[in-house]
Formats: structure tokens, sequence, C-alpha cells
DNA sequence: ATGGTGGTCCAACCA
């Protein structure tokens, strides 16, 4: 089984380049963020003519993930329990014996900042779930966007961020509790280039330069850890003309 | 270099 996670930021403007990537990499699934449409107006039609089903959690304007899978897609949630939130940042399914959450976890704006409260207490609320979600399924997965570089070496340049959003230690401390769910990410099970990011800002020429982060993420369960046989970036789409400033992240698991 | 770019939707917000 192979999955991947891509914050494609507008799905309307990025279509043509997920329909294009899926033809390419042929994912069983693959979990989108800011897909930026309202239910009404997302493509299923696009992705169903290629053999994708589709669920989709959407807002206007902001927000918004969409889970495409070639195989069914089974008890769908679209918010995290008992957390009031109007955002559209969640979308969990069973596809194939994988419990799979979508995550879109809000950016934070500046430490200190109302925003960066809201991402916290998200970031609280997500964990919860997750801790009940691990209990209730052995193969769980959760990827996409979580705007939190884990490590230095997820920088590039560590001093220059240091303590800012995308890299604060409550954020790390944050991730840090996630994982303590009983949670691997995949990327570091393997050998990896130094200087392995999946954003780049679209200011300032930062990928020509490659000073990205790595924010976007594929955490599993320990039977998916071992079953895990390749994971990666994929920064080619950053290069397309009109890209998304995220690069997709792929995992393979044998059976 | 304290700016710069890009999406949504036309002023201002978000990233």
């Amino acid at each position: 089984m192979k999955i991947a996670t891509w914050n494609v930021n507008s799905l309307r403007v990025r279509l043509e380049q997920v329909l294009a990537w899926l033809a390419t990499h042929r994912p069983d699934v693959l979990v989108l963020q800011e897909t930026k449409l309202v239910d009404e107006k997302f493509p299923a039609d696009e992705f169903g003519s290629r053999g994708y089903q589709v669920a989709f959690n959407g807002q206007k304007t902001y927000n918004g993930v969409a889970t495409i899978s070639r195989f069914p897609i089974d008890a769908v949630e679209t918010s995290i329990p008992k957390f009031d939130d109007p955002q559209r940042r969640v979308l969990a399914a069973t596809i194939n014996g994988v419990r799979i959450a979508n995550v879109y976890v809000p950016n934070g704006s500046e430490v200190g900042s109302q925003k960066f409260a809201y991402k916290l207490d998200w970031l609280r609320a997500l964990t919860a779930w997750v801790q009940e979600e691990v209990r209730q399924h052995q193969r769980y997965a959760i990827l996409g966007d979580f705007n939190i570089a884990p490590e230095d070496r997820d920088v590039h340049d560590p001093d220059k961020w240091r303590g800012s959003v995308l890299c604060s230690e409550a954020e790390r401390a944050a991730f840090g509790a996630l994982l303590d769910c009983g949670l691997h990410d995949c990327f570091r099970k393997f050998e990896q280039p130094e200087k392995s990011f999946s954003w780049w800002d679209y200011r300032a020429g930062s990928y020509r330069r490659n000073a990205g982060l790595r924010i976007d993420h594929i955490l599993v369960t320990q039977p998916l850890q071992q079953a895990c046989s390749a994971a990666s970036i994929d920064r080619e789409p950053r290069g397309n003309q009109q890209p998304s400033d995220h690069a997709p992240v792929l995992a393979e698991f044998s059976d």
C-alpha cells in the first residue's frame, strides 16, 4: 500500500498537477490539504474517472481537506470529537484495513498570538483523539500538513528559526506528545538526503535556495512502521509552473 | 534585504 500527503494550496488551481502526479505515482491513497473548496465544488468526477474514490471536508476560501483512494473509503469522520471548530481541517476514514487521518494543523501565525493559542488547543484536542484512535486501530496512520518542524535538521537555518512559529519548543513538545501516542515518523525510518524539506515559502526565492522546512509528515503505529518499506519527499512538483508551496510526502507498506 | 509571493476574491485575510 502506497500513501501520500500533499498540501495543494487550492485544488481549483492545482487540479491538473494533482491528476498528473496521481498518474505518475499511482498511490493507493492521497490526502490533500488546503483544498479551499466548498463540498459542492469538489471535482469528484475528475478523480472517479481515473479510478479513485473521494471523501472531502471543505469550506469556502480557507482550509479544506480531501482523501482520494483506489480502495473504498469507510467510516468517515470530519471533526475532532468534543472539539468545537468551524474550520475544516480533518478527515479520518478506514481504507483497506488502515485507519487514515488526514490533518491540516493550524499554522499558528506567530508565537504568543491568538492563532498560536488556537494551534496548541487544536493539537491538544487532536492528541486526545489520536490516543483513542490508536487504541481501536492497530493499523493507524495520521498524515498531512502538521505545520511543525520537529527537529533542527528539519529546518534550513535552525538558528534563524529558533523559537519562531513552526519550530518553537511548545510546538515541538506538542508534536512529541502526538508521537507518544505510539506513532513513528516514516520518513526517519530511512536514511534521507541532508536538508530534506517539504515546504518552501513563495517569497525570497526560498525554493531556489532550498530555504525550506520539513512540516508535512506521515506518522504510523508500530505494525505499519514495521511494514514500511520506503518513505520520501517528492520535491519535483515544487519546481512546476504555478506550484503549491508544499511538496508531496510518500510512504509505502508491504502487506 | 524586516521585504518578498501566492490564493481567495476585490479589501483584507491567510499562509
